[in-house]
DNA sequence: TCACATTCTCAGGGTCCTCACAGCGTTCGC
DNA sequence: GCGAACGCTGTGAGGACCCTGAGAATGTGA
């Protein structure tokens, strides 16, 4: 099993490499930012701890430009408690685990062999945006700690705007994913479902997730 | 496969090219920014080696210029660890990967050979001109590290310009592409919405990206 | 069969965009 | 230096666009 380890701080780095290979693990070590992405992207490596305080490029980054390369290797970040970014941004970015320093060697440990038991995921199973989170296969919905009960149309259209997060979508390309390919009706009716998602999505928590693209579409922030 | 070296230290530089050439690589020598810009831009490598500190143009100024025609060969940028430019930088402008100087041989090697196993990268999705930014997929436009709010004509305009950058381009023209092919109006509408992106684009920044062509009509620098 | 949830249609109302127009400033030719 | 052509911009009307509440139609479970 191989992992790689992105730390800056050498002594470090160093401890939890001999830690790893008594383990039986093989371990390479990347002490910046560049340096890690370019292992990570290069190199076929079964999981990987990424620390987020990185020189010239943090992991927040790292593992942004990883995971927009397609791909899902398990990754464990190591948060400061009082650090810039925190575990939403973690989670948010494709991160699998985190653990917030200082931490206990076994349990860094457990959590590793609980991502490898795991294995890669194809692909993220979890759409997430913000701290809004959409299953997939369980077919629920959560922000924060709340559920969310959607109707099958709804989650069918969060789930559609999730899964192209960030792009402009017109109403006609909504209603040929979300409803059928040959739909006739109105396209008021993506407006209507728009406005129950954001009733029972945003109006509680105080969000604004879906932006409204006058003349074009929406967007999911 | 062929190589081009633009680096200014001629020992170094040929010391590269021989090592290049017993690996079977074409090499080519550039020794200073211009030289090597038009080496890039004319002859077709597989890959560029790019040192920064360079003579008369920096390697930052003959990246950004080679990104500009269009042109998506690899580019490997090798940066000095004290030097004005990182690698924040690199990876700003479209460098593919970088090496900080002093490296090994042999990693060289291994980057290379990387970047071509991955090819050229499909041309970015995203328009550009100076700092400014427009995603059409997104429909977002960025100045620097702000973002712009457009109306739908705004922003169809705006891409026009943005796509057919550096052309001058009548009202006319503009009209027929922007509007509608067979429209009647006023071209005086033209010029009240160039108004209107400058107000939005240009005056907050204190830049003028773009060119009143008087008997014309405009240009997007 | 009834009650309820879900999907979708429709129309009213508010908001923001688009564009015409006219006056003013700028540039250019003579 | 003058006049005309050209471009810029403030104002405001009209309308396109979006949101929403009401309720009909359809589906579902008890």
């Amino acid at each position: 099993m191989r992992v790689l380890v992105v730390e800056d701080e050498r002594p470090f780095a160093e401890t939890l490499r001999r830690g790893l290979i008594a383990e039986g693990f093989s371990v390479d070590v990347a002490h910046t930012g560049p340096e890690g992405l370019w292992a990570a992207t290069e190199g076929s490596y079964d999981v990987i701890v990424l620390d987020i305080m990185l020189p010239e490029m943090s992991g927040y980054e790292v593992l942004k430009r990883l995971r927009a390369t397609e791909r899902w290797t398990p990754v464990l970040m190591l948060t400061a408690k009082d650090g810039e970014y925190d575990e939403a941004d973690a989670f948010d970015l494709g991160a699998d685990d985190y653990l917030t320093k200082p931490f206990s060697y076994v349990v860094l440990l457990a959590r590793l062999r609980a991502l490898l038991r795991r294995g890669a995921p194809a692909r993220p199973a979890v759409l997430t945006a913000g701290d809004l989170r959409l299953d997939p296969a369980a077919r629920t919905v959560h922000r924060r700690q709340t559920g969310i009960d959607l109707t099958a149309r709804e989650f069918g259209l969060l789930e559609f705007l999730l899964r192209r997060r960030g792009e402009a979508l017109t109403k006609n390309e909504i209603l040929t994913h979300v409803w059928d390919a040959h739909y006739e009706g109105d396209e008021n009716v993506v407006e209507v479902y728009i406005g129950y998602l954001r009733r029972k999505i945003d109006a509680p928590f105080g969000t604004h997730t879906i932006e409204t693209l006058r003349g074009v579409g929406y967007r999911l922030s």
